[in-house]
DNA sequence: TAAAGATACTAACACCGTTAGTCAAGCGGC
DNA sequence: GCCGCTTGACTAACGGTGTTAGTATCTTTA
């Protein structure tokens, strides 16, 4: 029996390679142990289980989305800045299909590692909305509006719904500018 | 062996209200057949597996959903209309998660049945946007627009993303009045 | 060098979907 | 009213899944 040289870190990457490569239903223990040349139970070595897995990629993908866009959008303010962080998202969930299902779908949303890891999102998300003089709890109801528009765009264009021929990437430009316009004139109207 | 006096559609039918009830995840032959006092084989009399079972789900959720939301959109226009829609779609998702979610499972979406309710459920949500002005492709994006936004609201809802505590129904009117706001706007800036 | 720990293995189990083959219930035609 | 065919239930069996237990071997540590 020679050793495979393996870790848990190696596991988890070799699990978000397969699930970006053949979707995040293709992540089972059977499928991930032959990639790795292993027998299922040895994974055990590694990871506790598929929902252990299955939260370390939730993890994973959170984390990743996070600094895809904090990268994009860090250095710009404003209109600029909402646009790039949009770009970047869509971007993500496009080069990344399975991570990008995973990040939504732990098995224990409530655990420590994955809630700090979405909160670093959340704050990304909120910086890049105080240049429209959005703070506070508007900040908030405002990054829940900006979440809301964007992974609906792209978990529905994951699921294959926007059939009809029409260049998609324009409806993705009206939908950051529609939410651009909304924020702005709620800047103005909640404080005049 | 008593008959039980199902039918396809019976079986369709209880498998929505366990997807209800448990989740869509919930919804295994092995577990449907023990709430229809059968045997697993026996569900094979009535629909062709489980794949089957998820098209017919994925269709029966499509059709509630258009009916729900027409049923409020209907003799309605602009604002109130658009309003309406929001409001009966989320009620939707939230009264119904498990079809909700199988409405964007479905295992061939290309599937003629499906893409009929499907169209009849864009075409309900672009009648509501007429009033805007929207017609033609601007009519096509502005669904896109409205459907991207209204599902990802209640899909980081149902997955239980907006932890803060900030009352989410108000989050959600602000998401509709954005968008609102964003339409009457485009409107304008085409049609001048 | 010997002990200890890590890592892979085989064997076995329960659950899942699926297929094949069987048998009785219930309906229509004579 | 009886016969036969269709319908709808069943049992048995297979391959796939995740999981656990117990075993052997490699690698590191004392």
């Amino acid at each position: 029996m020679p050793r495979a040289g393996l870790s848990r870190r190696a596991v988890v990457e070799a699990a978000a390679a397969l699930a970006d490569r053949e979707g995040l239903a293709a992540v089972t223990l059977a499928r991930l142990a032959a990639d790795l040349g292993i027998r299922t139970p040895s994974l055990y070595n590694h990871v506790a289980g598929l929902d252990d897995l299955r939260q370390e990629l939730a993890v994973l993908a959170t984390r990743a989305l996070a600094d895809g866009i904090e990268r994009a959008a860090v250095g710009r303010a404003g209109d600029e800045a909402l646009t790039a962080l949009a770009l970047a998202y869509r971007a993500f969930a496009t080069d990344h299909p399975g991570l990008y299902e995973a990040h939504l779908r732990a098995p224990s949303p409530e655990d420590p590692a994955l809630a700090r890891m979405a909160t670093d999102l959340v704050g990304i998300v909120a910086d890049a909305l105080v240049a429209y003089g959005l703070r506070g709890e508007d900040g908030i109801h405002a990054v829940r509006v900006l979440r809301a528009a964007l992974h609906g765009f792209v978990a529905l264009e994951g699921a294959g719904e926007f059939r009809i021929a029409l260049d998609r990437d324009e409806s993705f430009r009206r939908l950051v500018r529609t939410l651009a316009g909304g924020f702005r004139r709620q800047a103005e109207t909640t404080q005049p």
